[in-house]
DNA sequence: GACAGCATGTAATGAGTTACATGATTAA
DNA sequence: TTAATCATGTAACTCATTACATGCTGTC
């Protein structure tokens, strides 16, 4: 038997504002979600039957020559399962940074490597966070599909920006200190690296 | 044919310290990557049969009565391979936020529904959080047993506290807004809201 | 009528998890 | 000698991905 997991609410949250088609859905959810939430668009595909199977969706075919459009829609009791799931408790947010592992292994490769794995974090978010930014900036200027949700949109976004520049002026404070510990012998702290720890001992922000 | 993954350099890396048992590896990995590089203790074990498989680490097998105890090493090839990875690019940060696709299907559900999502998210980052500051304070008070890669700890810790601290900061201003979106029909932008919007696209620090 | 791109999936595969099993070691 | 806990996995399963297939639709 098929059990519900927090993607299937993902859509089902989707699905509770209008009706969907498979494809529609597939590219919603990566408009609005992709930052948070990332799935792959097949994958979409996939867990929109199940929602139907779970009885949270149905599903509507309309045949469009030999090919059928399928248009889901929210039952009840998917309005119900959505609500029972938002009072339930949420997992703690998942943080995966391939860089980060980079540097906590970077003594056993080259600096230029060091550098250039903190350049393509650095960048990569960059880009994605400008990506947020051309979205909120079409809701502000021609209004954009859902202007009742724009105060939701702009926590979204707020607060993915923000883990955008965290994670750039971390990179920028690895970056320096990286010349210092891979030419220096014997190592211990730099009077930088020594305040970092304190702040975050004393439960200060540490960076910036 | 067995292909390596991120997991499987990062266990090397591990392995390019010094040699560990499976279970000082399970161990080791739960301590040092799990907050940016989360794995579950079984995967370990799994995962260093296949850096045998790969040629990347070797197996010593000693009988520990009816028990064998295993040690795996990194081998020259191994070597080669986790400085081959290090060269290459890093994948673009994963974040997943179960916290905030509640926000974001918050008007599906009640006001304290949408506090509580909140407040499970703040109090499970600040243990965690509290969990590293604990590892760093035994680092500066005792020493801790990789002294030499105390940098990378530090640096490690530092930006796992700033990504808590943000969360932190982020969840109160939900919080506070939440009051607000929910109890005031036909929305619109509160002035913090459209002062953060406005940060955003400015490039400045959207929060605090 | 061909070619690009929109629309809608299926198939194969794999990374990772949870749950469980079982031997060894220590403390009571 | 029981119980806890340390140590080492295996089995079963599933979420999710990548790669591919195929029909439709406008346009040159």
């Amino acid at each position: 038997m098929a059990t519900p997991t927090p993607t299937t609410y993902a859509l089902l949250g989707l699905l509770a504002v209008r009706p969907w088609s498979a494809y529609e859905l597939a590219g919603q959810a990566t408009r609005s979600l992709r930052f948070f939430w990332p799935r792959s668009e097949a994958h979409v595909y996939a867990e929109a039957k199940r929602l139907v199977s779970l009885g949270f969706a149905s599903a509507e075919a309309a045949a469009t020559g030999g090919r059928t459009r399928t248009t889901y829609t929210i039952t009840p009791d998917g309005r119900t399962a959505l609500r029972a799931w938002l009072a339930s408790p949420p997992a703690p947010p998942v943080l995966e940074v391939e860089g980060l592992l980079r540097v906590m292994f970077a003594d056993q490769g080259s600096l230029d490597d060091l550098i250039g794995a903190l350049e393509v974090t650095r960048e990569a978010m960059a880009e994605r966070r400008q990506e947020g930014v051309a979205q909120v900036e079409d809701y502000l200027t021609t209004g954009g599909p859902f202007p009742e949700r724009l105060h939701l949109i702009a926590l979204m976004t707020g607060f993915y920006a923000a883990f955008a520049d965290l994670v750039d002026t971390w990179a920028r404070y690895a970056e320096e200190e990286a010349g210092w510990w891979t030419t220096t012998e014997g190592v211990g702290l730099t009077p930088e690296l020594r305040a970092l720890l304190e702040r975050v001992v004393a439960g200060e922000p540490p960076l910036g």
